[in-house]
RNA sequence: CGCGGGGUGGAGCAGUCUGGCAGCUCGUCGGGCUCAUAACCCGAAGGUCAGAGGUUCAAAUCCUCUCCCCGCAACCA
């Protein structure tokens, strides 16, 4: 086995936001493979960024009251409790919004002009006359062309599932004002993606063998050989300003880059940045045909991006291309889709603060892990269950029922081992590399636990406990008992790249050096001390859980100490539609643990909203009341009906709900302001 | 016919490529053990493998059709 270098990423996450726990997935798959490889000898730089740029992020730096700059350092300044604290092994950590990545992008853009690949034509798009700047389609809503449902967006319609473009809208606004927007024309600047030559590498790219899954060169192939209206069409690399971003060299107009185009570039600016801090020569990572391989881990949405225009873009402006990109599903919690905006999923932050094992969800998550492009199901009780019977009963107890022997009668040396079962554990080390190399760690698991059950068979056959208490079976004692910490040595090796922390403990207590792969050929010689025994692992707390899910609502209340810190405008204020409301019905719902159904009254007009109020409040006693509702809240579409706007309710860290309620005298439909 | 993934005892999953006794972990029930963190060991119950049809000596696995769930669908970071 050749030692290969290797230069692995993960997606650059977008630094409006801190991670949530399908970031900390990604970067757990990636740090095993990358531990792993480390494990085998292989010279691996480990590097992430922060997405910086882009017209969201400056957006959310405006409502903050900062500076773009200074909206994304505060979120970098967040990232690094988080990777310590799941164990993320990264050599570096940057930013797309740095010196290098400035100069790689504009660097890039020139030579793929000097390709003949890039050119510039007039695009019409809507444009905010009051915010003064172009709009996305997710700036835009407006009346559905087709069944004139409201406040629709610009792509299509919720209601009727209609497709059209944003200006098929029947009485648009922009959502940043308010503001009708008008078409106007600008300057835009287009990589020529659908150039022959362009499609032809794409093609022998994606076809390389072994360089992707199937499954990805699938739906990679369908983009590039689709035709008609959704033939892969040229790729529209510019922005006008107002935008935090790249500027585009050479014009003299002001124009940025787009952020999709810097983003992926980031890889490059964080190993630049890497490469100058440890003196390393970053073109002999780049160059074409350079020897190190350059892996990607990210997640199915972003596939389009890396496997069409990343290598498109480094092919054609001189860069070697990437070997693999890697990827990966989602990760649902108790079935459902992990959502920020819903609150629900898990907080990784939390889950530190809390207390919990990192090492039990790296472990959780590994074992839920294949190399396909699955989502798989985070389950509370599943989660108890699968890292206390595999890590604590099985593999953490072997040490454990037998080190006490060990030290207690024979201080701490080690006697002869002996048992095929140590030629079988050993056998397993390539078939576990296959499968870590293969990012099957599921399987790579299932393995391990397997012979964690054998061990703790072979203790359970040879009774240590009995030989302990007759005489003259002290030389059998130790046997048996070197053996079981042998191959307890041995599944700690196995298991490192997905416990570092645990295995570091393991090490130490079995007085031996960092173990590698190659470790797995040797045994500990009788004679070897060890280490007095001390707990590695504690068993996980299923009231641990219930407080991890209980706080979903804990981010939200932090958000909320957020934003009342952070000061709005009148006119921000004055989007909201407060409106009082008489509740004319209220009904509990059908399977519903939390919904109570209020049939609304706001002079006039009546609406359904659905609250969350049922612990507070019986239904009948608040039919007649009168309260608060923001009128014009988006209706949400829930499971038991649409609601169509939020009453007003007070809560605080411990239980109670308290509804809202005007002064006497309110009538329904008066404006709250 | 948009694309991809999925549907296997109560829960979570493996097995499907390459057809050959339906398996693992948890849970439940019974037994054992007492070295070990309520752990560990042995045994049992529990499945029409989403449904229908087909190929075959033999189908969870191959073929055809249907149903259901999840995700994606560039111009949205």
């Amino acid at each position: 086995m050749s030692a290969r270098t290797l230069f692995v990423t993960t997606a650059l996450p977008y630094a409006n936001a801190p991670f949530h726990i399908g970031h900390i997935m990604e970067y757990i798959q990636a740090d095993i493979w990358v531990r792993f490889q480390r494990m085998r000898g292989h010279t691996v730089h480990f590097v992430g960024a922060d997405d910086a740029h882009g017209a969201p992020i400056m957006l959310a730096a405006e409502k903050a009251g900062k500076s773009p700059e200074a909206f994304v350092a505060d979120i970098a300044r967040s990232r690094q409790q988080y990777l310590d604290g799941f164990h993320v092994s990264y050599d570096n950590w940057h930013s797309t919004h740095s010196p290098e990545n400035t100069e790689l992008s504009q660097g890039i853009y020139r030579r793929l002009k000097a390709a003949g690949l890039i050119y510039a034509k007039p695009v019409e798009q809507f444009y905010d006359p009051v915010k003064r700047m172009f709009l996305a389609d997710r700036y835009i809503k407006g009346e559905c062309p087709n069944c004139g449902a409201k406040d629709q967006y610009g792509d299509a319609c919720e209601n009727c599932s209609t497709v059209y473009s944003a200006t098929e809208l029947k009485h648009p606004y922009s959502t940043l004002s308010g503001a009708t927007p008008v078409l106007k024309s600008s300057e835009h600047y287009f990589f020529r993606l659908s150039d022959p030559k362009c499609k032809a590498f794409i093609r022998q790219w994606l076809e390389t063998p072994g360089r992707l899954q199937s499954q990805v060169v699938n739906k990679a192939k369908e983009w590039l050989d689709a035709d008609g209206e959704k033939a892969l069409s040229d790729w529209d690399i510019s922005r006008d300003p107002p935008y935090f971003g790249i500027r585009i060299p050479d014009i003299a107009e002001e124009k940025y880059l787009y952020v999709w185009l810097d983003a992926p570039i980031g890889y490059l600016a964080s190993l630049k940045n890497y490469c100058r801090k440890k003196d390393l020569d970053f073109e002999a990572f780049v160059k074409p045909g350079a020897g190190a391989e350059m892996v990607h881990f990210i997640g199915k949405d972003i596939i389009y991006f890396h496997t069409l225009f990343w290598p498109a873009m480094l092919e054609f402006s001189g860069y070697k291309v990437p070997d693999h990109v890697y990827v990966h599903g989602f990760i649902t919690v108790s079935g459902d889709k992990m959502s920020k905006s819903r609150g629900t999923g898990i907080s990784p932050l939390r889950y530190l603060e809390l207390g919990m094992n990192a090492e039990w969800l790296r472990y959780y998550i590994a074992a839920k892990l294949n190399a396909n492009v699955e989502d798989f199901d985070f389950n509370p009780e599943d989660f108890v269950a699968r890292v206390n019977a595999d890590l604590v009963g099985k593999y953490v107890n072997i040490a454990s029922r037998c080190a006490v022997f060990i030290n207690r009668k024979f201080g701490g040396a080690l006697g002869a081992s002996q048992s095929p079962l140590l030629a079988e554990t050993q056998a397993k080390a390539a078939e576990i590399a296959a499968l870590y190399d293969g990012r099957e760690f599921g399987k790579a698991l299932r393995e391990v636990m397997r012979l964690a059950d054998a061990a703790n068979q072979f203790v359970d056959e040879q009774k240590p406990w009995e030989l302990a208490k007759q005489g003259g079976t002290h030389q059998r004692l130790a046997e048996v008992c070197s053996t079981a910490l042998n191959l307890f040595r041995l599944l700690t090796l196995y298991l490192k790249p997905v416990l570092p922390h645990t295995a570091a403990q393991a090490e130490a207590f079995l007085d031996v050096g960092p173990l590698q792969w190659t470790d797995a050929a040797t045994l500990l010689p009788a004679g070897h001390r060890i280490q007095e025994y001390r707990h590695l692992l504690g068993r996980v707390d299923a009231k641990q859980l219930d407080r991890l899910f209980d706080s979903a609502a804990g981010p939200q209340q932090n958000a909320a100490k957020e934003h009342s810190v952070t000061s709005i405008n009148i006119d921000t204020f004055n989007q909201l539609d407060l409106r009082v409301a008489r509740i004319a019905r209220a009904e509990t719902v059908d399977g519903a643990d939390k919904l109570v159904k209020l049939t609304l009254d706001l002079g006039g007009a009546t609406r359904t909203v659905f609250a969350g109020i049922k612990s507070a409040y019986a239904p009948e006693k608040l039919e007649g009341r009168l309260t608060v509702v923001v009128a014009n809240l988006e209706p949400r579409k829930m499971k038991f009906g649409v609601s169509e706007g939020m009453v007003l309710a007070a809560s605080g860290e411990g239980p109670g709900i308290f509804l809202v309620s005007p002064d006497a005298g309110a009538e329904p439909g008066m404006r709250v302001k």
